[in-house]
DNA sequence: CCAAAAGTGTTTCAGATACACCCATGG
DNA sequence: CCATGGGTGTATCTGAAACACTTTTGG
């Protein structure tokens, strides 16, 4: 089989096997080198670049399509996902950009329908734990910075974009922390997570004396060595007060 | 054609002219009687009630199908209206005991889909304003109070808590009052509203300095008579002010 | 005159902000 | 020894919370 005849198939497959007219789409953010970057997926005999997603199995729940998805791409099981938008626009798409720009041949398109629905879903997840895989559509993948992205396939740069604006939004009140870095960190690291989602600088003795204040990391004996610079402490969150300070509303950055 | 045959077409048309398997669910709030109230409608041949929904066009954002149910129920043109979550459980309803409870003829939800994923959305409307109309598949309208609902018909519950959660959490940053209430109304009208969104009391001296503090209401010249007790003044939005502190942020209760 | 609801000011406390210097390390 | 980033405490301010009595009205 060529491409073009794989495509088809996969196609048809998907019109047997899942919901019509509706998709997921996900948005994965990790933390490394001190920037929020978001995995994205190249498709085949392209340059263009489009977040992961995918079908929903006609005997599925929404949620755990997601969940399917997610640990497809990633490899993680348990990780924070969380639905935040579901869009509908009515051209979200041209099929005839698309199909140019993905390099199909011309009556590939023809199960694809007219116009998707999509469900967006957000997920935190440790960059170091992953390892992406790409999917039948695509053959390779890329963390890119969140401030700095191409023009992507189909709406999906406005879907980040709120993506972002809600994970701001929910900074007070979700485990963000917890789930972006990797179980040891450093208090500078800690704050520059929280000021590239922020999108603004936040006093180093402040964000340190409230950290501490909620008791929910704890100072390692350890230190960082390697850098030119006064080696930084480890820490590592108390999972238990976590989640209570953020049951209990703070965490917030106003 | 007796309601069989009716059911059948207007099911057949629902195919012809709309997405399937996907709806939308409105929970519309009002206030009154010191009350948060829904919006619910009674289905035809039936005791049961739900919330107001329906299906989108082909050609047409989900976001404009919202606008456009809500307007069919309410008459109402501009109004508040937001997306909150959409629902994809695996089994949001039994066929059979929609069937049954809806008094329907056999055969007639041959065409109802197996499973249908729905958008929610929450309107705020001034109660006032509303002249509910049912739909094809209802006969009659009603305001219920939030707090004691009657188990409704699918989801709808668990939908209506859903909505409900977020409001609370969005009326900070939500025009809550100005979509809520009649143009003039009282200082107590005011802090019922909040205390009965937030389902706790509220200071009142601390309350109408917030408010008088936010410079968000004016108080007029005149007062509201009839009580057998101190007659209260009449207060209105400056809209503008309102808008501006939403945007800033201003107005949470925590 | 009495019951019911409206209206109003001060004190206290907690959390947020502003701010600057010394320390440790590798090169 | 120097450049770089890490680490820390105090004073001030703002907004939230607690709290009780007087006024108006209709019946």
């Amino acid at each position: 089989m060529d491409y073009k005849e794989q495509l088809i198939a996969f196609f048809k497959d998907v019109d047997a096997r899942c919901i019509l007219g509706l998709s997921i789409d996900c948005v994965i953010f990790g933390f490394y080198d001190n920037q929020l970057k978001v995995l994205l997926l190249r498709w085949k005999q392209s340059d263009e670049w489009g977040l992961p997603g995918g079908f929903i199995y006609k005997k599925e729940s929404v949620d755990v399509a997601a969940q399917r998805i997610l640990e497809e791409r990633t490899g993680i099981k348990e990780l924070f996902l969380q639905q935040f938008h579901t869009f509908g626009e009515e051209v979200r798409y041209n099929r005839a950009e698309i199909s140019r720009k993905l390099n199909w041949p011309d009556n590939s398109t023809r199960l694809w329908p007219d116009r998707t629905v999509s469900i967006g879903y957000f997920a935190l997840v440790d960059f170091m734990k992953v390892t992406p895989t790409a999917d039948f559509l695509t053959d390779e993948y890329r963390w890119l910075d969140v401030e700095k992205l191409p023009p992507l396939l189909f709406d999906h740069n406005h879907i980040i974009e709120v993506a972002l604006k809600t994970l701001r939004v929910q900074l007070s009140w979700q485990p963000v922390g917890y789930n972006l870095l990797p179980e040891k960190f450093t208090m500078p690291e800690l704050q520059r997570l929280y000021e590239t989602i922020l999108n603004r600088p936040l006093d180093p003795r402040n964000f340190s004396k409230k950290m501490r204040a909620l008791g929910i990391i704890e100072r390692l004996e350890e230190q960082r060595k390697g850098g030119a610079f006064k080696s930084p402490y480890l820490f590592r969150f108390d999972k238990e007060k976590y989640k209570k300070a953020l049951q209990e509303g703070h965490l917030s950055f106003s």
